[in-house]
RNA sequence: GGCUGGGUAGCAAAGCGGUUAUGCAGGGGCCUGCAAAGCCUUAUAGACCGGUUCGACUCCGGUCCCAGCCUCCA
């Protein structure tokens, strides 16, 4: 039984879809002017996991993540770089696919287009003016009159009047309440722009969820997420627009996903504090990042630094340390799976809001069987290792085989490796232990590991 | 100020009204020529003050502190 913490309701909820075959989930994605962040990532990993999950538990789950291909940074960025705006966004486009490959992130079903669902925006903004919930100002922007929305707060807990009050007022804009939000922008010259009923311009930024998560996946749906910094005003915007225009209710789970944080200060564009994907892989692989953003439960607040991510290193160099020599059948392994409740307390884990630090902490009781089993019982530990390797794939890590993982990033070949190793143990039976010992640390400076069992003398990466 | 979340051992991170979380790092031991890996074992917790209870890290109240949102942000 899946539960799910609902940001609507602030309580962790027993999910029931609205249609048992086929779940719905949004999540909003990027705004394509830059490299993804470590804030991205977690966002991107994380839904990545809670579709995995929800994938094997319900027939259908249709996840659509959108892109933001045109906003105000785009094209402040575009000018920054003299550089045309479809190339900019297509350049960051292809940039986060790549990132996502290297995360071993799964391809939403749908990644809508801002800039290919403009007329979903039209109708819905057509919709909201003749409802009474826009209005046109002198200056041409179309705005949404947020007073004329009963519901408007709901999501984040927010007081229209205590809002009122603190608010920082926008002097070029014509809003008739300065809570109002834009829901269509006029172009200024030179900036990209559509034709519309109301002049030529652009969507403002809320308008393009409300209008694409319907549009994919029905007026009323499942599941909708982001970051938690989109709680409020975007997702809060978004149930305005969609209830306003849709008149029937937008959402039933909202899901946030918490921070990363450098020095416990969430890390953000603005602070100018973020580490990209790309820079962080220079030092870590892909898995090591994945391994380090599920370690930490998806609410929480998550501390990036060295040591955290080192300790991820090594806490993934068990699992896989686990799984060396061993291989078995699926049939094997869905004995022992019975035999065993990992498997089950792993499925159990998830289903309690995606309890990924309780899920990891079931693998390496794993690994522990495995390695007390190791010599006793091969064949029972040959199963659990591959038990392991099926749990690791549901979470998306231990992606690679055994000997890739020990084997890969060495600079020198494993001719000239094996050399040495002969070398080595040719000194060892000669009791000459200063030799073997000396060819020992020159390999170790190269990262290379040697370990000495009963089968012989055995390497990996350090 | 309003609204959300938090404060757990050296670090990270969970569950739980009474019984080992888990990982990294540390101590002792086994194994090894010595190591490595592994196994066994071990120490170090629950911000503070009250209350409920036979019993609280876990529930309730209060205090202090931290983060986030209230402006674009994942």
């Amino acid at each position: 039984m899946l539960k799910i913490y609902n940001t609507l309701t602030n309580k962790k909820e027993v999910f029931k879809p609205i249609n048992p075959n086929n779940v719905g989930v949004y999540v909003c994605g990027m705004t394509v002017y830059d490299y993804c962040h470590m804030g991205h990532a977690r966002v991107l990993v994380m839904f990545d996991v809670i579709t995995r999950h929800m994938r094997r538990n319900f027939p259908e789950v249709k996840y659509v993540r959108n892109i933001t291909d045109i906003d105000d940074k785009i094209i402040n960025r575009s000018i920054e770089n003299q550089e045309d705006i479809y190339s900019l966004t297509n350049r960051f486009i292809d940039a986060m696919h790549k990132d996502e490959r290297a995360l071993n992130i799964l391809k939403p079903d749908v990644e809508p287009r801002a800039t290919d669902s403009i007329d979903q925006m039209y109708y819905m903004i057509e919709s909201l003016t003749e409802k009474g919930l826009a209005y046109q100002g002198e200056n041409g922007d179309v705005y949404y009159s947020i007073r004329n929305f009963k519901n408007y707060g709901k999501l984040s807990g927010k007081n229209l009047d205590e809002l009122e009050a603190g608010i920082r007022v926008d002097v070029e804009s014509d809003k008739r309440d300065p809570l109002d939000f834009v829901l269509w922008k006029m172009a200024k010259p030179d900036e990209p722009k559509w034709s519309s009923p109301w002049g030529e311009g652009r969507p403002g930024w809320h308008i393009e969820c409300s209008a694409m998560s319907t549009h994919h996946l029905g007026n009323h749906f499942d599941i909708h997420g982001g970051g938690m910094d989109l709680t409020f005003p975007h997702h809060e915007n978004e149930i305005a627009q969609s209830e306003g225009a849709n008149n029937c209710s937008f959402v039933n789970t909202w899901m946030h996903v918490g921070f990363v944080n450098i020095n416990d200060e969430k890390m953000s564009k603005s602070l100018k504090n973020f580490f990209t994907i790309r820079d962080v892989m220079k030092r870590y692989d892909g898995e090591t990042l994945r391994y380090f953003l599920i370690s930490s439960h998806y609410r929480s607040p998550l501390n990036f630094s060295d040591e955290n991510l080192n300790s991820a290193k090594s806490a993934l160099k068990r699992l896989y340390t686990a799984t060396r020599d061993l291989s078995a059948s699926e049939v094997a392994m869905n004995d022992i799976s019975k035999r065993f409740d990992y498997e089950k307390r792993f499925n159990t884990a998830l289903d309690d809001d995606f309890n990924t630090p309780i899920a990891l902490s079931i693998l390496f009781e794993i690994a522990k069987h495995i390695n007390t089993e190791r010599d006793k019982d091969p064949e029972q530990a040959s199963a659990l290792s591959q038990l392991l390797r099926k749990l690791g794939d549901y979470l998306g890590i231990l992606q690679y085989s055994t000997e890739d993982y020990f084997k890969q990033g060495i600079s020198i070949s494993d001719a000239e490796i094996e050399q040495k190793i002969n070398k080595r143990n040719e000194a060892r039976a000669a009791k000459d232990f200063s030799i073997s010992d000396q060819i020992r640390d020159e390999l170790l400076t190269l990262d290379v590991v040697l370990e000495d069992n009963e089968n012989g003398t055995t390497w990996r990466r350090k």
